[in-house]
DNA sequence: GTCTATACGACGATAGAC
DNA sequence: GTCTATCGTCGTATAGAC
């Protein structure tokens, strides 16, 4: 199945971005690896920033699927949560493509479009939540910490911040899931 | 006390590559803030790579003695980890500059220099770590996951990717230190 | 749709006067 | 130490031929 052009250009785009963030990013270097001229890109995309945003509803959606499916393949409230962490880290363990231009978040300016994209899977991490606490302040808060968390790892890993022997892919898994784990199972301080 | 040209420069390249990362970074931008012809800093620093450099080594010896001392205030193992992250989210917080260069890690090449500097920190940590899990390897686990889980949590901070409820000093600090208990405290998944 | 050619600007870095 | 002037490189974007 040939691609279009435009999602050709998308494809090495990504490739591109995830090199040298979307700051680095430069329409020429796109061209180049494309194997056209500097000209051609732009009969595509108005501009730069055209394509920077296409890119992003592009990785924005696939997060989300990825982040829903994950989820309804577990029953429980701890197995969904439990996913959604596992699934961050997969996405810097298998997804660098994906997850790296999230890094600096200059890519996803908030849109409409993005925050629409966002929604659903807020809402389910917010009803598996409900599992663990009871107003939804605290709710809250238990997301914002479980997000965080996971998403350190992943970023970690991604810079290649973390010592040698934690930097395979079962590891880390296991990692966000014992960190999802001693969130949710949280008690009082010593 | 008037500074000598080189910090000054460093100083203002400081507040530049918080605003704009160090691939944002130009040494024209530099000259104008300064005040100086686009030549000048070039008396100072070699090229840009040095003045780079010079701004790792700065930021990285800064970060070690602060939490050096915000660990050495700590009598009890848990209160020092507890301060580690504490600590970490406080760069964040209160102190920009500091923090957002090491995002994306390209300011900090590793070398010997910086290398240097993180391993008194390492250990103070590795002790602390000692009277939370028993083996080596589980030492290292339990700091890498409450290394990262701080340092996620630090990074949406400053992205402003939290919940503007969350957006606080004393909220981020709180839930850094709710992240260390619930990682010091782990037990059996359930 | 793709090309060549071009206008224009920003940056890194150096030369040479002061 | 700082300036002005300059070179070379690279980027964005457009115009017009094919």
């Amino acid at each position: 199945m040939p691609q279009d052009p435009r999602s050709k250009l998308e494809d090495i785009a990504l490739d591109l971005v995830t090199e040298v963030g979307p700051r680095g990013f430069t329409m020429a270097e796109l061209s180049r690896r494309a194997g056209l001229s500097v000209a051609a890109p732009y009969r595509h995309f108005a501009d730069r920033q055209e394509l920077l945003e296409a890119l992003a509803l592009r990785i924005v959606g696939l997060q989300r699927q990825r982040y829903l499916d994950a989820m309804a393949a577990e029953p429980t409230p701890r197995g969904k949560l439990v996913a959604f962490a596992v699934e961050t880290v997969r996405f810097a363990a298998n997804d660098g493509q994906v997850f790296d231009p999230m890094l600096p978040l200059q890519l996803t300016p908030d849109t409409p479009a993005i925050v629409e994209l966002r929604t659903d899977v807020t809402l389910e991490l917010l009803a598996a939540a409900s599992h663990f606490a009871s107003d939804q302040n605290a709710q809250l808060d238990l997301l914002v910490r479980l997000s965080a968390a996971t998403y350190g790892l992943a970023s970690l890993y991604r810079e290649g911040a973390l010592p040698e022997e934690q930097r395979s892919v079962a590891i880390i898994e296991a990692q966000a899931v014992r960190l999802a784990d001693a969130i949710l199972q949280e008690r009082a301080p010593l």
